[in-house]
DNA sequence: TTGATAGTTAGCTAAATAACTAAGTATAAG
DNA sequence: CTTATACTTAGTTATTTAGCTAACTATCAA
């Protein structure tokens, strides 16, 4: 039950969570721009993440200086069904949905461009 | 996504996960019996129950003293299904479901004489 | 090779939480 | 009415954890 226990313990975390959330519409998401969307650290993102990855339910790629992360494989399975059932009526996911359209419009080069501060990409 | 995110929480404790387990296995328990499964004061068996009520995946009938709990009726849901599944195979709960054996063969009476230490039925 | 950049790890602090004991509530029994 | 009992609530303590800054690693560019 350690498995599960691990999984409810990541999925436990309202920034968690919103990542998880987010990478059910995005497939594939650039850790800046998880950093964008929950308004964190890097080091924060990074490490929520981190939970993400022991507990099995995401994977990350490297490619060059950038890591990307998407749902594991088994992503179909009824526990993603039924979050997906929830969450798909989350009043409180809309800015997050909103805010994921304008993040992916960005590349990544460009997000993180605005994030060290400098003028970039629109809004 | 609060009510997702606090009962993910409540999922997310070994022994609020162990007692969802037994309720899967058993369909009602009384409190004693929690306590007796738990190997916890009741206080603390009671505050456990409280979050999993909270969450909306447990709910209570009381009858004289004793206060019987069981899964909410939605527990046919794809969470649960998952749970099941995930759970069927969990080596660490074998003790657990012997455990629960013995529990439901004593009546909640007799539970609660052998908890305040008074010799009671067998094991 | 040197410097800049994306991300991770380490160390710290503040907040959340699980456990206990003790006090409180509600029901049954004498 | 009084006492015992089943459970809950309040208050305390110890552990866990989410966030930060700072230091570190790895990759790219000049």
């Amino acid at each position: 039950m350690n498995k599960v226990l691990s999984q409810f313990k990541a999925l436990s975390d309202r920034n968690r969570l919103r990542g998880v959330a987010a990478l059910m519409h995005i497939e594939e998401l650039c850790a800046c721009q998880i950093i964008e969307l929950l308004d964190v650290t890097g080091a924060t993102a990074s490490r929520h993440m981190g939970v993400l990855l022991q507990a099995g339910l995401v994977k990350s790629r490297k490619e060059g200086r950038w890591v990307y992360y998407r749902l594991v494989d088994s992503s179909e399975s009824l526990l993603f069904q039924w979050l997906g059932n929830e969450l798909k009526c989350a009043v409180d996911l809309e800015t997050d949905r909103a805010l994921l359209e304008d993040i992916v419009a960005c590349e990544p080069e460009e997000l993180c461009r605005r994030q060290r501060g400098e003028a970039c990409c629109p809004k």
